[in-house]
DNA sequence: GTTGAGCGTT
C-alpha cells in the first residue's frame, strides 16, 4: 500500500516532494501524475516508503502539515484499479 | 483546485 498526497501545490515537483519524505524514512516510489489530456499537474501524488513504519510516521508527520503554502493531505492510497466508470 | 497508467479494449 502507498501514500496519498493530495492538494498539494502544483508547481511542486518530485525531487522536492521526495526531498521532504526522505527526512521521515526511505522513499523507494514517488509518483507526481499529470492530466493524461492536458499534461498539466493534478496538485496530488503518490509515494511507496520502505516499510510500515515508515508510511505511518510520515502520514502522522505531514497530514495536515502546511507545505508550500498549502495544507497536504496525507492518506494511504486507494488501489489503482477502483476506477470510476468512464464512457468505455 | 483530494486517489496514479494504459488500450478507445489490456
Amino acid at each position: 500500500m502507498g501514500i496519498y498526497i493530495g492538494n498539494l501545490n502544483y508547481d511542486v515537483t518530485e525531487e522536492e516532494l521526495k526531498a521532504v519524505l526522505t527526512a521521515y524514512g526511505t522513499v523507494q516510489k514517488l509518483h507526481l501524475p499529470v492530466d493524461r489530456e492536458t499534461g498539466r499537474k493534478r496538485g496530488f501524488g503518490f509515494i511507496d516508503m520502505a516499510n510500515d513504519t515508515e508510511e505511518e510516521t510520515v502520514i502522522s508527520e505531514l497530514d495536515g502539515a502546511e507545505w508550500m503554502g498549502r495544507q497536504m493531505k496525507v492518506n494511504k492510497a486507494r488501489p489503482r484499479e477502483s476506477r470510476p466508470n468512464k464512457t468505455w
